[in-house]
DNA sequence: ATGCCGACAGGATGTCGA
């Protein structure tokens, strides 16, 4: 099964891109961030003539995240537990049905963060803090997991192409990494990095200041898999190419097989 | 030191992203 993420940044700006790489690809589902538009608003019949079904937890403008997968969803999960107030739709979780069992995949779009020190920064720390406590319940389950999207976190030096640059920004604060270390000590695997160790590995590159041609990038978005899912490893990806094409997202897709 | 670019809502330009 290929299982793959994608911040689209706006999927309506983005929809012939995205369907042009899905016809490429050929993932079995696929994890999208930034839809940026409603529920209503989301182009489901684009990808159901794809061969898509759709599972979709928009809102007006900003954020949104969506699960597109050949076989149908279940038990589809539209919130992260931990805060009745949080309006922000910025996770999606469902059961996939594969050739050799089910796998529950989530589509995260966690919060930017910026400027640290503040309560935007706060936000992204309990939200962290929520991800954390609802994966160490799914990881009790002892099945296949999968939680992949945009943490906005950049996990190590490494992830990033000048980390004096980034040394003020939430996404590579001390506590944002700690906070991602948090998830991942409670025995995720970052699949990419199980599967390479190059340096200058990104997966967002800024629209400003040239940062694609000068390949100023990071590493933000990832897959994390439960030990019962990183068994069943094969290949971990990051569609670089995709930065180039015409009006890209500012993030490419991570694209991970698994023997589901 | 700041903006650079791009999308959105709305109908000018401010907000947001990372």
């Amino acid at each position: 099964m290929k299982i793959a993420t994608w911040n689209v940044n706006s999927v309506k700006a983005r929809l012939d891109t995205v369907l042009a790489w899905l016809k490429e690809a050929s993932p079995d589902v696929v994890c999208l961030q930034e839809i940026k538009t409603t529920d209503e608003g989301f182009p489901a019949d684009a990808f159901e003539s794809l061969g898509y079904n759709c599972a979709v937890h928009g809102q007006k403008s900003y954020n949104g995240v969506a699960i597109l997968s050949r076989r149908p969803p279940e038990d589809v999960v539209r919130r992260l537990p931990g805060a009745d107030g949080d309006d922000h739709a910025r996770y999606i979780e469902a059961v996939i049905p594969g050739d050799s069992g089910v796998v529950r995949v989530a589509s995260i779009y966690a919060p930017n963060g910026n400027p640290p020190g503040t309560e935007r920064f706060s936000y992204k720390l309990d939200w962290l803090e929520r991800l954390s406590r609802h994966a160490g319940r799914m990881l009790a389950f002892e099945e296949n997991l999968v939680l992949t999207g945009d943490y906005n976190v950049i996990p190590a030096p490494e992830d990033c192409f000048d980390p004096n640059a980034w040394l003020g920004d939430a996404l590579f604060q001390p506590e944002s990494r700690a906070a991602f270390r948090r998830i991942t000590n409670l025995g995720l695997t970052d699949a990419f990095r199980a599967c390479h160790a190059e340096p200058r590995s990104y997966t967002f590159w800024d629209y400003q200041a040239g940062a694609w041609v000068k390949d100023h990038g990071i590493r933000i978005d990832h897959v994390l898999l439960s030990p019962q899912a990183a068994d069943r490893l094969i290949s971990c990806s990051i569609q670089r190419k995709v930065r180039g094409w015409e009006k890209p997202s500012d993030h490419v897709p991570v694209l991970c097989e698994l023997v589901i």
